[in-house]
DNA sequence: CCTATCCTACCGACCGGTCGGTAGGTAGCC
DNA sequence: GGCTACCTACCGACCGGTCGGTAGGATAGG
């Protein structure tokens, strides 16, 4: 029956791209090997083959599945917030969140293996990539227009703003001195209103 | 005679050293090969193995190379600046333009190679590494100490600048619409007065 | 209830190729 | 003669991927 296909198809497909990630992830696509990947299952090679076309195409499924989360988690969730600084805000805070909360393996592979896949399947992730990008900066952008912010270059405000959240995997551990909500309400503080104080007699 | 060793060897070990650079650059550490870096130098494999120890070797010294170009070009001619606010915007814009202007291939294997290199010769990476964050977070420490810096966490400005910094080289391309000086001063800009707009009332 | 048929998931063995690295020889300069 | 700089030829390990085969469960006919 289709119902029991669904039920245990899926699920070993699950297994195979979640190890996958967790090896790519700590050893990095080149140095991870399939062996390393089936045998954390206790299969064979070719028993992980029975269920993959190749490991470019399992990378790209990773890589697929981490922007289906984000998207999901992150981007439709605030994407239509109507009044761009909410926007803004809400968009830095999930993102922080996201990485730093849930940890996602997949995202980080995204960050670290983006030159590993060639051709199509990687055309298909930078798309994704580029319309995140679009977004931070169209909101920016509608942030200057309606006069409270200040004229900064949209393209200079979303990449800073993807830079330091993008270097948050090379560097936090939970855990530590920082929680996760104080970093992002710190980062978007930064962001926002900047390091310097704002002179008194202004 | 030992200076005639010291202008003849160097040559073609600088050679080598600049040949890797770029093509671990171009293909990533994992996925270039020994007969790669050989053959685009007219060499064979072995002509390159008299002159280096080990492919990991390669890596360590491509990489203390350039934090060697960084130190010279950047800390050092920054971190004797007495006053934070200055020393921290030279030390941003001193950064920026490195990335953007030299562009020097050393500094990016260094930052997405960093898990290559394993034991001592990492180590010895990591630790000039963290001599510049600790820095970092001094300067920031500094000038909020005196007053001219709304109290951000330390650690979280020097991060945050850091990851703006080294995520410029992944999107940034030379000659296109934003100069290097135009980045470097948005940059600078953006993180030390933020992107809102002062409240005129305030 | 039994048997023939089919299918999914999997295994052991293997392939062509590439990798980092090396042993041993040679050509030319001091 | 000795040293540096290189080359030819090669090694063992490992890689991604494939092949023939099979255990065991579902299905259908009698």
């Amino acid at each position: 029956m289709k119902t029991r296909a669904r039920q245990d198809r899926p699920t070993r497909q699950a297994q195979i791209l979640e190890t996958a990630a967790r090896i790519f992830c700590e050893k990095g696509f080149d140095k991870a090997s399939m062996g390393d990947i089936s045998s954390a299952m206790g299969l064979t090679k070719a028993g992980v083959y029975h269920h993959i076309r190749s490991k470019e195409d399992l990378l790209y499924r990773i890589m697929s599945y981490g922007m289906d989360l984000f998207e999901q988690k992150v981007l439709n969730r605030v994407k239509d917030i109507p009044d761009p600084l909410e926007r803004l805000q809400a968009t830095l805070k999930g993102h922080v969140l996201l990485i730093t909360r849930d940890r996602p393996k997949e995202i980080t592979v995204i960050l670290h293996e983006s030159n590993a896949l060639k051709g199509r399947l990687r055309d298909r992730i930078d798309a994704r990539k580029r319309r995140y990008v679009k977004f931070l900066e169209k909101t920016c952008r509608e942030l200057v227009k309606s006069g409270r912010a200040r004229p900064v270059d949209p393209a200079v405000a979303a990449f800073a703003l993807l830079g330091m959240i993008n270097w948050i995997y090379q560097w936090y551990r939970p855990g530590g001195r920082l929680s996760d909500e104080q970093l992002a309400e710190g980062l978007a503080d930064l962001l926002l209103r900047g390091f310097l104080a704002q002179p008194a007699g202004a």
